[in-house]
RNA sequence: GGGGGAGUGGCGGAAUUGGCAGACGCGCAUGACUUAGGAUCAUGUCUCUUACGAGGUGAGGGUUCGAGUCCCUCCUUCCCCA
């Protein structure tokens, strides 16, 4: 074997990567002679270093975009950065660094480390959101919305910090605090631009046309939160304020007796009285202090304070109490409710507290006289004490599918006392934010306090270079010389200082793509024509509901204002169908990978002392962990061994004494489970204040860092467990790296990354070269082997596809290894010809090629076939050639197998009864009696499922 | 709190309409080769049982000839929340 021969990734990858880039191989140019298709992955945020999260997200992407490619599509696979945000400004702030700079930076870095993935992205079609060349768009779909009536300014709720005089994201805010001064945080309310995202609610319900998977629907569906019901009309008792009210339950309406506003409802300082507007006051400053999370938590105590002032019902004239309470929120519904405390859950809890009055009015058929007395009532019964409508059927249903609810609507309508209505969960989209990285709203405000938008021809508003970052206030609004602009009369104008949510840059970057350096248009359309939409799409799955909603959205308002006309009858000039694009959704079909973790700790030991409680439980005040690799070094772990390695010794006396030396095989929160040997598991519950010490933590420990060191973790720079792939490609080569994360995970899933493990793909790798380079086989080969052999080929080429086809990667590799395992014991055993293995290996390459693409290249080459393999034609499956000729009948008792018989694949149901009843394993569970039934079941050959005869006892 | 996932060997995971549970890989065990082994090769590896056999997919119930898969109740755990 020369030196040569021995399968070396860190030589034959950059090389590989080298001529591919020379040839241009993966630029994606529009021809119409082919179809198209347009693999996309979510860019990523130029955090510092690529991260494995990364490589799990896009190598798959990968190589499913060089699968499609190989079956004969045009493939773009495009790769960008996501470049504005707020690390970026924390950067800033913290180490005096210009975002630009520390992005920039952080983007050349990454760039480099993407190249070693070997993916074929085609860097021309690059795209960087905080360039202006970018935001200069961003800026221009703003000034579109805006001028088309889809962004409007109104108040909205924020998080603002006295201390620093700055609007915080609610990333920023942990436990009602700054992060990172550990500053009180308040709501305040603030002008801000908004999206009208509303108006699209219905459509983006519905999925038609498009393959996502079903959780991101329910997801979407559920955050969209459609719910019918009736505003309806309240005034203040001497008629002059009126209150409208959202409520789903019109048929309870009867039932309301008292109002509940939002803390922050218009009216409240209106209407409040001289007598309660001191614990008014209080209340609203307290509310201001909460988060809208915690207010909606369900579990904790419902506060409130009584306004002083009363309402009218409508429906009966009644007077009821106007409270305030921090559980309705302004943001939703009219910001007031009526409330019904016999029939929802809240306003009974509430009326409770209170001591306000609860009165029943749909009254179940089964109930006595005691019900809502303990808890609400949703459920079905007749209406009572509703007037007119007593003895109407409520079936506790939502909307016109309860007949009461239709009869009161229809009434309330007559009546004019409120009217059918829909209201969502989902809101406009509140797009501005006080910070400085981030593209500019392109308005200014000219001196009559008028609003306009910046000219085409000035676009983009950039940021000024120049400016103090201090995590203080807005830095735009404390540069002179951004803020001032001249309005289109003449004068001096005031220019927004707000800069745009930053999904609003990942709201299109798949259109820029299309022509990156256009200067002239927002995205090509000749490109647009033949590209769009994007085929498939990869990304998270946590971000079901923002970015991916916000796209649908905005794709959908670019439809509508007309962005996609010229694109369109481009398609229909070259025969295609225009209408795709009428749709308004981005990408047909959408596929989510779950997250890596980092490498799941295992195997470590501790030793506690503390107090017994009973036989098994300890509550240890000193705990020791000693750290799994030293262990390791003992060889056995053995819990004698161990505690002379670290000093004790869990003698029967020492037991009695409260101390425990052990491995530690399960932990919730603070409580260990520990094997002391044996098998013999003792529970250890870590009391708060315990003395721990930790050796690969420096420092003092806590319990908490107990908790979290034997987790298995995101990964985290603080926590010591990140994994860079750098190191990996280094170790073991980018194509092992790929291999791994497709081969050693349920894509979808995710899990902890194992440096053991990848063990696997490698030596893979190293067979098949093995069997490429070193190997030969002579001789004419054993006939019924070589057709084996051929056998599973072409059912490995099936299967392959059709994995490779449903993200199913893990599996795909799976059958090539098998596959490998096969040829290779051919080899070995001498039972291949030449040409079988030729063959074998040729196809064996051009499946292993989207996943592996570098040493597929690589032996592609040795073997002297035609550069590159990468545009090559798939496998191509020969059923014929895939057909098994005998298969396993199975024999079952009451459906547990008991024989097992070699037949014929074609086998017929009677024959199968036939050979089955006549089996040992039959003859011997039947012992002389008629079975009681015998069924069979059909094989499925190309399903790998088996003939089977159940014979029921 | 609301919403959405996930629970299968020591581990990652497989099982396409309900049809041989544990493919493939890691780890581990035994043996071979070796100065050496975190290399390589061979064989084995769900549990209990000497065997025949029996049991087994978070727990409990149900439907079915047959349930990891469908239904009900519960437990644990991860992710998301403008």
């Amino acid at each position: 074997m020369t030196e040569q021969a021995k399968y070396d990734p860190q030589t034959i990858e950059p090389q590989w990567q080298q001529r591919w880039d020379e040839d241009a191989l993966y630029r994606a140019k529009v021809d119409w002679s082919k179809p198209k298709y347009y693999a996309l992955t979510m860019l990523p945020y130029p955090s510092g270093d690529l991260h494995i999260g990364h490589w799990f997200a896009m190598t798959p992407s990968d190589a499913r975009a060089r699968f499609m490619r190989m079956r004969g599509y045009n493939v773009m696979f495009p790769m960008g950065f996501d470049a504005f945000g707020l690390p970026a400004e924390n950067a800033a702030v913290q180490r005096g660094i210009h975002p630009a700079t520390w992005t920039h930076a952080n983007i050349e870095r990454m760039r480099g480390q993407l190249r070693s993935m070997g993916a074929m992205f085609d860097w021309e079609r690059s795209a960087v959101s905080c360039e202006p060349e970018y935001y200069r768009w961003t800026e221009w779909f703003f000034k579109q919305f805006y001028e088309n009536g889809l962004a409007y300014r109104n108040e909205a709720l924020v998080n603002w910090s006295p201390t620093l005089q700055t609007v915080l994201a609610n990333e920023q805010v942990i436990d009602g605090k700054d992060e990172r001064t550990g500053q009180p945080v308040i709501q305040k309310l603030l002008t801000q631009w908004f999206f009208r995202m509303t108006k699209y609610t219905d459509e983006l319900l519905d999925y038609e046309g498009v393959d996502y998977p079903e959780p991101i629907k329910t997801m979407q569906t559920n955050w969209i939160g459609r719910s019918e019901g009736a505003k309806v009309i309240f005034h203040t008792e001497h008629g002059d304020n009126p209150i409208e009210i959202f409520t789903t339950r019109p048929d309870t309406l009867w039932g309301a007796t008292f109002m509940v506003l939002a803390p922050e409802h218009a009216l409240v300082d209106v209407i409040t009285t001289k007598s309660q507007r001191q614990a008014v006051t209080d209340y609203v400053a307290e509310a201001a202090s909460q988060t809208e999370i915690e207010r909606s938590s369900d579990d904790r105590e419902k506060t409130g304070v009584f306004t002083g002032a009363y309402a009218v019902n409508p429906v009966n004239g009644e007077r009821i109490p106007i409270w305030i309470a921090d559980y309705v929120m302004i943001s939703y519904g009219s910001g007031a409710i009526m409330a019904v405390p016999a029939h929802d859950e809240r306003d009974f809890a509430f009326a409770r507290k209170y001591d306000l009055e609860i009165r029943p009015v749909i009254h179940p058929d089964d109930a006595g006289e005691d019900f809502c007395v303990n808890e609400a009532y949703a459920g079905a019964g007749k209406l009572i004490h509703s007037g007119r409508f007593d003895g109407t059927f409520s079936n506790g249903e939502k909307g016109r599918k309860n007949p009461a609810i239709s009869a009161v609507l229809d009434w309330l309508k007559e009546q004019g006392y409120g009217e059918e209505s829909v209201n969502t969960r989902l809101r406009d989209w509140l797009i501005s934010r006080q910070r400085y990285w981030g593209a500019p709203i392109p308005i200014v405000y000219r001196r009559d306090g008028g609003a306009e938008a910046v000219p085409d021809d000035q676009l983009p508003v950039t940021l000024p270079e120049d400016v103090k970052m201090t995590g203080a206030g807005n830095p735009l609004a404390q540069s002179d010389a951004f803020v001032s602009a001249t309005g289109s009369d003449g004068h001096p104008a005031r220019r927004e200082t707000d800069t745009m949510d930053t999904f609003m840059c990942s709201s299109w970057y798949w259109f820029r793509y299309l022509s990156p350096h256009d200067n002239q248009h927002a995205f090509d359309a000749e490109e647009a024509a033949y590209w769009l939409p994007v085929d498939t799409y990869t990304g998270g799955a946590e971000h079901a509901t923002m970015h991916l909603l916000y796209a649908r959205f905005f794709t959908r308002a670019m439809r509508d204002l007309g962005m996609f006309e010229e694109a369109q009858s481009i398609m229909s000039e070259h025969g295609r169908d225009p209408d795709v694009l009428n749709m308004g959704e981005p990408w047909l079909k959408l596929r989510n990978q779950g997250q890596i973790l980092g490498e799941e700790r295992q195997g470590d030991f501790i030793r506690a002392s503390g107090r017994w409680e009973g036989a098994t439980k300890l509550f240890a005040d000193v705990v020791d962990v000693i750290d799994a690799r030293e262990i390791g070094e003992m060889g056995e772990p053995d819990p004698l061994a161990m505690a002379q390695l670290i000093g004790g010794t869990p003698t029967a006396e020492d037991a009695q004494a409260g101390m425990i030396v052990g491995e530690i095989v399960k932990r919730t929160e603070n409580l260990l489970t520990v094997d002391v040997g044996n098998g013999r598991l003792k529970t250890i519950e870590v009391i708060a204040d315990a003395q721990v010490s930790i050796p690969t933590i420096p420092g003092v420990n806590t319990v908490n860092q107990l908790k979290h060191h034997l987790e298995i973790q995101r990964m985290s720079k603080s926590k010591g467990n990140v994994i860079n792939p750098d190191d990996w490609v280094q170790n073991v080569g980018a194509d092992t790296v790929r291999a791994y994360l497709m081969f050693g995970f349920d894509w979808s899933k995710g899990g902890p990354w194992d440096s053991k493990g990848i063990k696997g793909p490698r030596r893979w790798l190293d067979d098949v070269w093995e069997l490429v380079v070193n190997r030969s086989a002579d001789g004419a080969g054993d006939a019924a082997t070589e057709r084996q052999v051929e056998r599973e080929v072409h059912q490995t080429i099936l299967k392959v596809t059709n994995d490779l086809e449903n993200f199913s990667f893990n599996t795909a590799i799976a059958a090539q290894m098998s596959l490998k395992n096969t040829v290779q014991a051919a080899v070995r055993d001498g039972k291949l010809s030449a040409d079988g293995l030729r063959e074998a290996l040729r196809n064996m390459l051009l499946l292993m090629a989207p996943v592996v693409p570098h040493i597929a290249e690589e032996l592609w080459s040795r073997m002297g076939f035609e550069y590159s393999i990468h545009q090559q034609a798939w496998a191509v499956y020969d059923a014929a050639k895939a057909a098994e000729d005998v298969t396993t009948l199975v024999v079952m008792k009451n459906g547990k197998p008991i024989d097992r018989i070699e037949v014929a694949i074609d086998i017929s149901e009677d024959e199968a009864k036939q050979i089955a009843l006549a089996s040992d394993g039959a003859k011997r569970v039947l012992n002389g009696d008629a079975p009681k039934r015998v069924i069979f079941i059909a094989g499925r050959g190309a399903q790998n499922v088996e003939p089977k005869v159940n014979i029921v006892i």
